[in-house]
DNA sequence: CGGCCGTACTG
DNA sequence: CAGTACG
DNA sequence: GCCG
């Protein structure tokens, strides 16, 4: 058998299975009786991984769901059925639809169909590696802002290791081993427990979003984040929540397989609930409660609905309710915006990724055209572009000039937008600022060309003076940037897209009762510094 | 048990 | 104002 | 959902 990166995994449904009177094989023979398939394994690579070139009559080859099914529901289940099979086995029972096989829930008796012999010897795949990550940190480009950054790092290095000690609680176990000695000086009169409770904070940890694939908690992980998904569906936003900063935990800790109760529940973020679906994920692979949501034929609607620009869950879920299913009878049914117009007309537009180098592209069009309307206002291309995404949603572009307020730049913006009007850059806007002071404007941009999909572009007005926090909650990505605010509230301060502010008195509900004074704007390294975080590049912000 | 980011634009 | 959006 |  090769060697694996879901041996860990396999090793526990291994290890489950002999515990239920199983006898696994490491080679193919005639006392086969079972052929249980990783996940991702087409029946033809069984057959030339066993070099046959078909299945003996009698043996049943499954995919791993059957061995727990078996253990759920306590029988023998029939191995032919639908959730059992693996992909591209030439059988008739394939084409049945999940979607359809409405009751999935019953324990489907084991019996008839199963091989003439009894089961006593099961032959494991190995799972071919997963697939590579989305979001690809690149180092490449630099703007002159990244170089002032990386000086600073390199003269104040500063090892997050320092800053999370051991955990102050007795079971530290299986976390990801810090070392225990070294004290950076407590600068003032900093506490263990001081330096203790923010180190929960999301904002406080390298993530880089890379599914490593090497992460034993691949397969959880892709679970929870399904179920992450129909929560978010439902519009339990706590909830979902809970459920993301569950699946952050798991993803950084790449060294460990989290295969029992004990091991999830000391992870931050999980508690009882998340820690019970863990286990049952990783000795059935899979949860129940979301192969009951995955049913409902109304969330793919909705999931549809919601995926139009200018449409949320309130408004999706009205369309799911006076019946519409498709986008067609949105259309010509329904009472619209006209972002939401635009939205639908231009859905699959809008869906498709942009590759990196055409959001440069876009970004060097605006920067030209902004050339002949003043010198000296800069364009920057934020967001995931400059986390070092391979490939973007949409184009975020900051606008500012050194010394200009706000409603300079706002004139600039609407010479800007008319201008790439005119030359059929921009195609629509969506959401414009309308006053004087207005700092957001949303809508659509296209390169030349037949064919061209338009794309979603946000150009964001930023006063020179507050360049730094703009720069922040523009890079983003959403987590960190909630975690970089939440954190500042904690410490008594107040975080948002123009500054860092303290002294901000807040009520009940943590409303805010006062503006706070200006601590910081302009240097997004120093808000980082008083915040207490140590500085992480653009492309570490991915939680 | 209550809190879970903070803001800008639309209709 | 609620809803939706942005990171 | 989790956490204090």
């Amino acid at each position: 058998m090769k060697p694996c990166l879901k041996r860990a995994e396999r090793k526990m449904r291994i290890e489950k299975a002999q515990e239920y009177g199983a006898t696994v094989v490491f080679t193919f023979s005639n006392t086969v009786t079972h052929i249980i398939a990783d996940k991702d394994i087409k029946y033809n690579e069984i057959l030339e991984f066993l070099q046959l070139t078909e299945i003996p009559e009698g043996i049943a080859v499954t995919n791993p769901r059957w061995p727990g099914d078996c253990i759920r529901y306590g029988k023998l289940v029939d191995p032919k059925d639908f959730w059992y099979q693996v992909p591209g086995c030439p059988t008739e029972s394939q084409q049945r639809n999940p979607l359809q096989d409405a009751p999935i829930s019953e324990p489907i008796g084991g019996h008839s169909s199963l091989p003439s012999s009894p089961p006593s010897s099961l032959q494991v795949q190995p799972r071919p590696p997963p697939k590579q990550q989305p979001e690809t940190p690149t180092n490449s480009q630099k703007d002159a802002l990244d170089e002032a950054i990386e000086e600073c790092l390199t003269t104040t290095p500063i090892n997050i290791e320092d800053f999370l000690g051991s955990s102050s609680s007795s079971d530290t176990e299986s976390s990801p081993e810090s070392s225990p000695k070294r004290r950076k000086k407590a600068s003032s009169s900093s506490s263990n427990s001081a330096r203790d409770w923010q180190s929960h904070f999301q904002c406080m940890h390298k993530h880089t979003g890379a599914l490593n694939p090497e992460n034993p908690n691949s397969r959880t992980i892709q679970i929870l984040e399904e179920m992450m998904q129909i929560y978010d569906s439902l519009k339990d936003q706590w909830r979902t929540r809970s459920y993301r900063i569950a699946i952050s935990t798991l993803k950084s800790s790449n060294t460990t397989y989290i295969s029992t109760y004990e091991q999830a529940i000391s992870l931050p973020g999980v508690g009882d609930r998340l820690a019970k679906k863990i286990v049952e994920i990783v000795s059935t692979d899979r949860l129940q409660r979301l192969e009951y949501a995955k049913l409902d034929p109304k969330d793919q609607i909705l999931k549809l609905f919601h995926g139009i620009y200018g449409v949320g869950l309130v408004q999706a879920r009205k369309f799911v309710a006076a019946g519409y299913t498709t986008l067609e009878d949105i259309k010509k049914n329904a009472t619209l915006t006209e972002p939401q117009r635009i939205g639908i007309e231009r859905y699959s537009d809008f869906k498709q990724r942009i590759p990196r180098e055409e959001v440069k592209q876009h970004g060097d069009i605006v920067s030209t055209a902004l050339k002949t309307i003043d010198e000296k206002v800069q364009s920057h291309v934020m967001g995931s572009y400059r986390r070092g995404a391979k490939d973007c949603g949409d184009i975020d572009i900051i606008l500012t000039k050194e010394g200009a307020g706000v409603e300079e730049l706002h004139e600039v913006l609407e010479k800007l937008v008319e201008k790439l009007f005119d030359r059929k850059f921009l195609m629509c806007g969506l959401a414009i600022a309308r006053h004087d002071d207005g700092t957001k404007w949303h809508g659509a941009s296209r390169l030349e060309g037949e064919g061209k999909p338009w794309r979603r572009i946000d150009f964001l007005v930023v006063p020179g003076e507050e360049i730094g926090a703009a720069f922040l909650y523009f890079t983003g990505n959403d987590v960190f940037n909630r975690s970089m605010r939440l954190l500042a509230s904690k410490k008594g301060m107040r975080l948002n897209q123009k500054g860092l502010y303290k002294d901000v008195v807040r009520g009940k509900n943590r409303e805010k009762l006062n503006e706070g004074t200006l601590l910081e704007s302009k240097d997004e390294k120093k808000i980082f510094e008083i915040l207490g975080v140590p500085y992480r590049p653009p492309e570490h912000r991915i939680c």
